[in-house]
DNA sequence: CAACTTATAGTGAACGTTCACACGCGCAGT
DNA sequence: ACTGCGCGTGTGAACGTTCACTATAAGTTG
């Protein structure tokens, strides 16, 4: 064990005494400033590279109050939606020199906003908020007291400040539903996610509408757990035993989903004759459980990059001050299990 | 849409005067100081409510020499495994204050070094570099450099201020081939990994091993693809057309695992009797499948809580200069798919 | 009661940048 | 020769903190 201490990296000042000018003209070769002769940028630049200098960014943010970065907060950052927003965002960050900050909203931390403030102290330029846990009025108070872009992914809501970038639930709604009604499939049952009120409350209120039009049944049978496999399993098993005549079960995501696939097969169901399943997100998984799952597909990283291009251009310009909804159009994937 | 602002945020001077205090009390009182009169903390406490005042950290930062941030660098954001080890080093971050930034390593980007600089330049304390493409000679350059602890996570090798943490291949290899060996399995074929030389190395050179101790067939036959459900499939047809004879197959992960679960569907192979199939990681959807595929299992959190644990001992205190390994056991369960 | 301690509070400098401005120089126009 | 201008460069201040001191008042000791 040796005793660490850094080999304090170089400064901008160690650049300009390398190459025998200003700190101001090796700042002005960073930036790409024209005033600058030739000769001098080549021996500032050579000077960068000989001790390998790298400007901290830090610093020059406390300066220009801008970071050349974005907060992203996520309930749940295991979700492969997140991860895949998240890998989408970074790559469009990439090109203008962004970097990408992540946060775990913790619900202890005051509802979240804590989360949402330790991002705006590390000074994040804009916020990408994933599948919120928080009240469209915090988010609302927040977007105004920070000051920056806040976009808000998967969660269609108009709220001040807030560009909301989101599935066109009603439109999935209706072409799952339709789908599985065109199969004769009429009592329909829902697993739903118990985390995220509001988020259930858009698909599920959408696919009661669906099944109402569809069906006239208006108040379809509903279960709430968590969006997980074993979960869905539970929930599953808890919807079939109340309603043993359920023909197809919608699930808030692929994992339910999956889990009901699991709880059919323990209860001896054919999946699709006796019971049809279908879920949300479209992982690839999807397509190698037995039967492969018929599924609504979002284009996350087209919506991830949206979302990102959106904050960048909120940095710049201008900003809805009465926020904006973006939707998506959902592509339903047909496979096995309708 | 309305020109945006930042309603500049209150700084400790604005806390300050509104309390009727220096700057250094207000500090103090952040920082939990003893010797600020009771009253006086009480009076600061309420103007930091009152303004909603948050102490920049970057300012912080700058003087401490120290974000209370980590770097991690993943070549792919997308992977669950890296979404495991993102939430877990969050959530054993939280308790002491501590941040993560995340980065994407990009090849093309000097080979990935370019990606770790950034998060220098962002002033991270300590870095995580998860399933590493760098050269070792590469990390063992820049650990030297950048000052700050660095781990390596999933791949097992001694490099100079690197602490790496990883599965212990050989014992993971010697479980799982010996498991195949007792269920009669004789022909074992391998699907590896072509991103990670290095991963692949140690995966591979393990198993090779244990077949050879097991079997005596000294050199198995491989294939080699990106860790995927698509690519896995490939290259499980491609390894079946090649040695029809093959009673099982090890895939590099769960996904290749699920597409070679495809591939001996389509050639009308039962799993498990015609041919076993085993990967790595132990997802969640690897239990959904049919049949359910076994799977060597790492303990993916306790890995990151390790790796958080160690960034943050080494920001404290020592260091190993000659770098440190430290294994972790893998599971095995077995499931329908052997 | 002088001298020392303790508790509490404040001040200047520094961290590594960029911004706004000033400076010096050479050249063109009058 | 004077003015004006543009180019290339340097200087002081500022960004929001904390650190290392210093200052003051009150209490404690011998």
């Amino acid at each position: 064990m040796a005793r660490r201490r850094g080999p304090d990296r170089p400064t901008i000042l160690d650049v300009a005494d390398l190459a025998g000018v200003s700190r101001q003209t090796v700042s002005r070769v960073i930036a790409n400033h024209p005033s600058v002769a030739p000769e001098t940028r080549r021996r500032v630049e050579q000077a960068i590279e000989q001790l390998g200098y790298r400007p901290n960014r830090m610093a020059r943010a406390l300066v220009t109050r801008r970071s050349r970065t974005f907060g992203i907060a996520s309930v749940d950052m295991r979700n492969q939606l997140f991860s895949d927003t998240c890998s989408a965002m970074q790559e469009a960050a990439r090109e203008h020199g962004y970097s990408l900050v992540v946060a775990e909203l913790d619900r202890r931390d005051d509802r979240g906003m804590g989360t949402l403030e330790t991002l705006v102290s590390l000074g994040v330029d804009g916020i990408a908020v994933f599948p919120s846990i928080l009240a469209d009025e915090d988010v609302a108070a927040f977007a105004g007291r920070f000051g920056g872009p806040v976009v808000m992914i998967t969660r269609a809501a108009r709220i001040p400040n807030v560009i909301s970038i989101a599935l066109d639930e009603w439109e999935a709604a209706r072409k799952l539903v339709g789908h599985l009604h065109t199969r004769g499939r009429r009592r329909i049952g829902l697993l739903m996610n118990e985390m995220f009120p509001d988020v259930v409350h858009d698909r599920y209120l959408a696919l009661r509408e669906a099944i109402a039009a569809a069906t006239g049944v208006t108040e379809p049978p509903v279960v709430a757990d968590r969006p997980t496999i074993p979960r869905g399993q539970v929930a599953a098993a808890t919807l079939l035993d109340r309603h043993p005549d359920t023909d197809a079960i919608v699930a808030f995501n692929d994992m339910m989903a999956m889990g009901a696939l699991k709880a059919c097969k323990d209860l001896g169901l054919d999946v699709p004759r006796d019971v049809a399943v279908a879920g949300y997100d479209g992982i690839p998984f999807g397509e190698v459980v037995d039967p492969p799952l018929t599924t609504v597909v979002q284009d996350a990283f087209g919506m991830a990059r949206e979302a990102y291009h959106a904050l960048y251009a909120g940095i710049h310009g201008q900003w809805p001050a009465d926020g904006e909804v973006r939707l998506w159009e959902p592509e339903l994937v047909i496979r096995g299990s309708t």
